[in-house]
DNA sequence: CCTCCACAGGAACTGATGGCGT
DNA sequence: ACGCCATCAGTTCCTGTGGAGG
């Protein structure tokens, strides 16, 4: 494996010798050609595939898991294997991969569908057009070029959000795009979190999505060590993770929801930690602090990413601790006077505080209290001085902390 | 048993931004 | 040059509500 020379050069001179041998690897979606306990699954995609061998259309396809499972690691595995085998046989197969989280807009996503089909520029402008038009255009590219396209939507649970926000019907569109396409194919592979997913979804959009469905377990503990295991066989040199480390780490991640990525996450940042400190071995200490470490960093990049009257929003609520909407307000005024910021109204502070709360890094609680109606009580969930130390660099709220 | 509080949270709207097609 | 389209932050107006106190 090639290594970045920065890195090599900054790790011969810091170390002189490096627990890793192959860091890539600890990055969970690098190596897709490690997947273990995953057989049944693999079959099971490319069965519901094979249609695109024989130069038709196979049916739309849904997978459901839990995040770390594996689930797009297999999709894409299965789908390149798939393109390799036609790659020859003048029937070009398009993969598009979307993922609904990153692209934040309805458009945003087409777009990105559209780029991957080789529209670009002014055939596909980032912005202006209306979301049919971008649509029409990329149906007829693929059937101007007699494509064969997969589109893989990841998190689709989320586009389906978007959607029912905007009212355009675009899963409906896409999952019956192919009795308008003479020429070309369209197969839509959705990938979902949630398996209650699908209840939400429109009926019509419903019968032709989920022509096939294939459902991720979760991964147990065991499971998790030996993937675990499988990777480091590569990722460092021999004999540097201590079995405890191994078992802990696995432990840690899997017992919840056997998220896979998150353990070899924390596989990573604990051979980082271990390797800076120049000891020999990856050891169970290692792990622990890399997961609080690991916390700890979400926790401040969740913070600084904030805008101004959230950040000042996340003050109210350190200070008012414990306190009702109406009290949080009142001290987020407060803050706004001293910051000589605009105020903004209670409506939607009340909107930024349950946004807050969706990220988890305060909680609320609606209690009702009779003759003094109801209220929701907020409390920070992180310790105050995390906050303050993420705040201190900015300049507006310097004198606050 | 009824009242009435202090908000929750939905819906519809506004104005700004940025960029299209013609 | 003009109208149009999508999106975002924010506003205005609104209806809904569990239970303590009468």
């Amino acid at each position: 494996m090639t290594k970045d020379p920065i890195d090599k050069l900054l790790d011969d001179a810091q170390s002189g010798k490096s627990l890793f041998q192959n860091r890539e690897v600890l990055h969970y979606s690098f190596i897709p050609n490690i997947i273990l306990h995953r057989e049944d699954e693999q079959k099971k995609v490319t069965q519901s595939l094979l249609p695109l061998l024989k130069k038709s259309r196979p049916s739309n396809l849904l997978v459901y898991g839990k995040p770390g499972v594996g689930k797009t690691l297999v999709v894409k595995k299965v789908l390149d294997k798939i393109q390799e085998r036609v790659k020859d046989n003048s029937f070009p197969i398009h993969l598009l991969y979307a993922n609904s989280k990153e692209e934040t807009t309805l458009y945003g996503l087409l777009v990105k569908l559209g780029g991957q089909l080789g529209l670009k520029g002014k055939q596909l402008p980032s912005t202006g057009l209306s979301i049919s038009e971008v649509f029409n255009r990329i149906i007829a590219k693929i059937e101007e070029d007699e494509l064969n396209t997969v589109f893989v939507v990841d998190e689709i649970d989320f586009l389906a959000e978007l959607i029912s926000k905007s009212g355009k019907d675009i899963l409906y569109s896409l999952t019956r795009a192919n009795e308008r396409l003479k020429k070309g194919t369209l197969t839509l592979i959705g990938i979902s979190n949630d398996l209650t997913f699908k209840e939400r979804l429109d009926p019509r959009v419903l019968s032709s999505m989920s022509e096939e469905e294939i459902v991720f377990t979760n991964y147990t503990v065991e499971q998790i060590k030996e993937i675990l295991e499988e990777r480091i066989k590569v990722a460092f040199i021999p004999n540097s993770v201590e079995a405890a480390a191994l078992n802990l780490c696995s432990a840690m991640s899997g017992q919840e929801h056997g998220d896979a990525r998150r353990a070899i996450d924390l596989l990573r940042v604990a051979g980082e930690m271990a390797e800076r400190e120049q000891s020999d071995t990856v050891k169970e200490d290692h792990i622990r602090r890399a997961s609080l470490k690991m916390e700890e960093d979400k926790e401040t990049t969740a913070l600084n990413s904030y805008p101004l009257h959230e950040k000042l929003l996340i003050l109210a609520v350190m200070k008012a601790g414990g306190n009702t909407t109406g009290e949080i307000y009142q001290s987020y005024k407060n803050l706004c006077k001293i910051t000589r910021q605009k105020e903004l109204t209670q409506r939607r502070i009340t909107q930024m505080l349950s946004e807050i709360e969706m990220t988890g890094l305060i909680t609320g609680k609606i209690i009702h209290q009779g003759m003094h109606g109801r209220t929701k009580k907020f409390n920070l969930t992180l310790n105050a001085d995390t906050v303050k130390k993420a705040f201190k660099e900015d300049l507006t709220l310097e004198d606050l902390v």
